[in-house]
DNA sequence: ATTCTTGTTGCATC
DNA sequence: AGATGCAACAAGAA
């Protein structure tokens, strides 16, 4: 489920223990969420350390602690973060359970155990935070930098390069329809192949469907409006809220791909 | 029962 | 060397 503006939403799920200090993390150490960290080193980084604040970047969260402790988390495909009454019990798929001064459980809860927990201390930010691609709504996303990533990826289709969290972060599988859906681009078009018009417009769609998103979904998981492709693309029989024609459904660089075909013409990205 | 899933990684192949 | 495609990871829903 996550993505950008969902991470957004989850990030926030945890506000209300800012400023609490972390009486106890308890980790479920079997819990695959956890590879690559000690439990110990967990533990360390959070007890008896006030919780500051919280960053979402990407498909991740950073929450920083008193003494430069960081815990990151990465949702995956399953995850949520929950901020639950202390005395709530654990349940099956909450493998990190952070209790607070103010009675308070902070949750992570992943069934499909595809996220990760990560953790760090030390001056400045963590290297997996620092490495984290620059935000498509940040100066650093220009039209220029899209066209050099293209080229570089040019004989995958669209779908799969929009997917890539290193020029693309925070893009996953609806999103990526979205963006191709609003600039009239087909998610098998040749990324080498695109035009000067159409790049333009991809550059604003992406742009469009990121800021779009965290307004609607990150701010308080509102519906998004009919208008959007994203209230359609698994009703059966969904049309295009634009064409009113039908929509098409494939597999697209491995992942479950919509397109309205009447608009996102295979050829079209050219010019 | 079978097949699907809004993510990422590692490995084989081009 | 770098780009590309795909299976694997695991659990639950349809």
């Amino acid at each position: 489920m996550p993505e950008l503006a969902e991470v957004e939403f989850f990030r926030r799920r945890w506000d209300p223990a800012l400023g609490e200090r972390i009486v106890a993390a308890e980790i479920h150490a079997s819990a695959r969420c956890c590879r690559g960290i000690s439990p110990s080193a967990l533990r360390r980084a959070a007890e008896g350390r006030r919780l500051l604040r919280s960053h979402a970047a990407a498909k991740q969260m950073a929450f920083v602690l008193e003494g430069g402790a960081w815990i990151g988390v990465h949702l995956g495909m399953t995850g949520e973060l929950l901020c639950l009454p202390g005395d709530a019990a654990p349940g099956r798929h909450d493998h990190l359970v952070l209790r607070t001064s103010r009675g308070r459980a902070l949750v992570f809860r992943d069934p499909r155990m595809f996220g990760r927990i990560q953790c760090w201390q030390g001056k400045g930010e963590p290297p997996w935070w620092a490495a984290i691609a620059p935000p498509i709504l940040s100066p650093a996303f220009t039209p220029a930098a899209l066209a050099a990533f293209l080229r570089r990826r040019a004989r995958s289709p669209l779908k799969a390069v929009l997917l890539m969290q290193e020029r693309f972060p925070g893009i996953g599988n609806w999103m990526a329809d979205e963006v191709l859906w609003r600039a009239g681009l087909h998610p098998k078009a040749k990324a080498g192949r695109v035009g000067p018009r159409s790049l333009a417009r991809l550059h604003a769609a992406l742009r469009e469907v990121c800021r779009d998103a965290l307004r609607v979904i990150g701010k308080d998981w509102s519906d998004p409006p009919d208008s959007w492709l994203f209230n359609h693309r698994w009703e059966k029989g969904g049309r295009c809220p634009r064409t009113r024609g039908p929509l098409l459904r494939a597999a697209v660089g491995g992942r479950t791909t919509c397109w309205s075909p009447r608009r996102q013409v295979l050829g079209a990205e050219r010019r």
